[in-house]
DNA sequence: TCTGGGGTCCTAGGACCC
DNA sequence: TCTGGGGTCCTAGGACCC
């Protein structure tokens, strides 16, 4: 009886109580900017730019940098007329403080649903299914103000029937000043999709657009009602689920569960051209040092390595070299001093004499889990040597990275990427902290 | 003078096999 | 001299994302 009760409860309670499914895109606000701001409130209301490694592109600006024309990742020295004669407040990229309030933004997030798919840095697909139809905008306006309040960080939220269409409301939700659209109970949003162009739809790129373009395709209402048969066949599957997705209908799912990545890369530009074996070595041996411990730190090994090396694309006057070669591991390994080696001798294979170099890279792949690798070749001396791996990476977390290296890595370091503009902010440096002086 | 870094997925085409 | 067809697996490179 309690069931049936229950069972017609249910249903009285779902014909009153609409739930769709509802996907809500949180989205910071020019994340690195309002990062920065955070630690330094004169920077309010004024134009701010953040630099990219190497202070090379601008790849995050406050509304009143855009508002000057700006570009999103334009290069540094071209904008530098423009940032000057507006006095714009410059910094260089910090990630570790990025990082940190990044987390924060995301445990702030799964107190609404701990079911979230964080998408980048900066955003999160948060699956509000589990709310009435009728409440999605205020939901929407809660979660915003509370992340506001306890982070510090604005955030914009676009809520829809699929992702796609949660990054279109999303995109609109930037422009107001609400900072929330939610499409949930629109009949008809035709109206909405063809305001959009076909570029700012996720998942179309420059390629896409100009075979869109040439198809008369030119906004996001335009894809949304092409037959799904013509998108797949001209184009691709990627393409057809994008104007699914348009159409209402999911074809992209969140991704609750984090799945480990596939590969590591970590690779640089110099803060000066290199042309020197010695400096090059250094280099590799130092980002090989980096992605060894980035894996170790997520139970993972790698069964390939790939290094590359190139000079700048853009001066051509000195001669272009790119070159980059991948060997295979015998047996998948986290093992730095075995890593280090392959990558230095990879290195020796594809380096040329005479050549300016202005990037080098290191990429290990195949990954897979460290505890599924267990084999018979497993002896004493690995055992020996994960615990001195452990050991390092322990140290190293203590006293700061880089504090325990090997000799092949360099001490001078040269070559480092530049980072003048440097906040210096760091959230998990006590010495750091921002003093409060009284009166 | 100065142009980032780190990912994922898909596809075409080659190698190989029967 | 004649020299198939179909399947799988792998990889490099392209396109896209933030």
């Amino acid at each position: 009886m309690k069931i049936l009760m229950f069972l017609f409860g249910e249903l009285l309670h779902m014909s009153f109580i609409q739930r769709t499914k509802k996907i809500a895109l949180v989205d910071c606000n020019s994340f690195y900017v309002s990062c920065e701001r955070l630690f330094n409130p004169k920077l309010r209301n004024k134009p701010v730019v953040v630099l990219s490694n190497n202070d090379g592109c601008i790849i995050s600006r406050s509304t009143e940098a855009k508002a000057l024309g700006i570009k999103m990742g334009e290069p540094y020295f071209k904008e530098k007329n423009v940032i000057i004669k507006n006095n714009v407040q410059v910094f260089s990229s910090n990630y570790s403080l990025y990082g940190d309030l990044s987390r924060r933004v995301m445990r702030t997030l799964k107190r609404f649903n701990p079911e979230i798919e964080i998408y980048s840095i900066d955003e999160a697909f948060l699956d509000l299914s589990n709310f009435p139809d009728n409440e999605t905008e205020d939901i929407g306006k809660e979660i915003r103000s509370i992340v506001l309040k306890w982070t510090g960080i604005p955030t914009s939220i676009g809520i829809a029937k699929t992702k796609t269409l949660s990054k279109v409301a999303n995109h609109i939700a930037k422009k107001k000043q609400s900072g929330v659209v939610s499409f949930i109970g629109i009949e008809n949003i035709d109206p909405i999709l063809e305001k959009v162009e076909i570029n700012d739809v996720w998942g179309v790129g420059k390629q896409l657009t100009k075979f869109y373009h040439q198809n008369g395709i030119f906004n996001a209402k335009q894809l949304k009602n092409k037959s799904n048969t013509w998108v797949k066949k001209s184009s691709n599957v990627l393409s057809s689920r994008t104007a699914m997705e348009l159409k209402g209908i999911s074809c992209i799912d969140l991704e609750i569960t984090s799945s480990k990545r596939k590969s590591c890369i970590v690779s640089r530009s110099f803060g000066k051209r290199v042309e020197d074996f010695q400096e090059l070595k250094e280099a590799i041996a130092g980002y090989s040092l980096n992605a060894s411990e980035k894996i170790r730190s997520e139970s993972l090994v790698t069964k390939s390595i790939t290094v590359f090396i190139r000079t700048s694309p853009f001066q051509n006057r000195y001669g272009f070299y790119s070159n980059s070669k991948t060997i295979d591991f015998p047996i998948s390994t986290n093992n730095s001093i075995e890593i280090v080696k392959a990558a230095v001798s990879i290195l020796e294979t594809i380096f040329k004499n005479g050549y300016l170099y202005q990037k080098a890279g290191v990429m290990l792949s195949h990954l897979s889990d460290s505890n599924n690798e267990k084999n018979l070749f497993s002896s004493e001396r690995d055992e020996k040597i994960n615990n001195l791996m452990k050991s390092i990476d322990n140290t190293n977390y203590r006293y700061g990275r880089s504090t325990l290296s090997l000799a092949s890595a360099g001490v001078h370091k040269k070559w480092n990427s530049k980072r003048q503009h440097y906040s210096k902010i760091d959230t998990a440096d006590f010495y750091s902290l921002p003093t409060i002086k009284a009166n």
